[in-house]
DNA sequence: CGGATATCAGTGCTACTGAAATTT
DNA sequence: CAAATTTCAGTAACACTGATATCC
């Protein structure tokens, strides 16, 4: 439904196969330059589709994302530092969030028991019967990746390990 | 420089790994789920990595993205919509762009001498001795892609290709 | 006239800085 | 008191819708 860029005519070349010979007749690194806009691209067109399917749920994939964390948690509620740290997401940026979510009563936010300072956020069953939902919209649309296969899914996740290691998202 | 997120312990397992073993019990394609969110996660690093370089020459890579495209162009210029066009930039989004490398000096407006409804975009020559140096920064940085070596860039980009053909950006 | 080009106003989502309130 | 957790105000990007002026 709504494409909301203009439906362009498909180009009869690779655009970025063509920016790459341009690429190298003036500096280097062409692989990694390759890399970097394809990498731009596909996360445009994922994010972008995504975020298209889950809209008639109200849901973005960032909101998604954190009703996906809440129902694989142990009591189904975490402090909301705990939520931006596992989906890297900002502190500032939790709380209008979090708050989107409350007001369509799919969590509930309540004081941490132990720890004063802080606010659980915990997911409603209403939540867990929509995270259900947009799971099948989800997996339905492939995550975006159904032009390819199981193994080069899996090849993909590969190469994109090292770079998150480097990065510091996890050791060993 | 600048970590704008607060520097976070690196986990000792890999945070995707974990997700997707909850992944698996509850629903389904664990290939697809570990891919996606692989590569939104690289593509934030990648991306804040080189906002965070350019930033002390006034750029975003968006706007980078901008100059390397009038710099490779036949006369340095090109009207506002092939820009769009090139690099998958909404219409109404690439007025305020061009607007603000114009009141860097990097690019200016003239009116297309053929169609009087055009506006073409020209890089100056400050932006051409910008664009160098933009480009030397992001070369050193290696695109935020120095844990790959070239060969898993051309299968990363490799990868990526099939998406990007489905989505209609190109035929063959 | 219908279609294309660019602009503007306004909305929505997100990242970030800097500051503050509260609690550990 | 220092550190942690959350919130708020404000800035900056960017994507999009809907409307408008202009021109082909």
């Amino acid at each position: 439904m709504s494409p909301q860029q203009p439906r362009r005519p498909s180009l009869p070349f690779d655009p970025i196969e063509a920016a790459a010979g341009q690429w190298s007749q003036h500096w280097g690194d062409v692989p990694r330059m390759r890399a970097v806009t394809s990498l731009m691209r596909v996360h445009q067109l994922v994010l972008t589709e995504l975020d298209e399917r889950l809209r008639p749920l109200g849901l973005t994939f960032a909101r998604y994302e954190v009703l996906v964390l809440l129902s694989f948690s142990r009591r189904g509620a975490l402090p909301l530092g705990k939520i931006g740290e596992r989906l890297q997401v900002h502190a500032t940026s939790v709380t209008p969030l979090v708050k989107r979510l409350e007001a369509a009563e799919l969590i509930r936010r309540t004081p941490h028991p132990e720890d004063g300072r802080a606010i659980l956020a915990s997911i409603t069953p209403a939540g867990r019967e929509l995270v259900e939902r947009a799971t099948e919209v989800v997996m339905g649309a492939r995550f975006g990746l159904g032009s390819l296969s199981d193994e080069q899914c899996d090849d993909l996740t590969e190469l994109l390990t090292p770079p998150r290691k480097a990065a510091g998202d996890f050791e060993v």
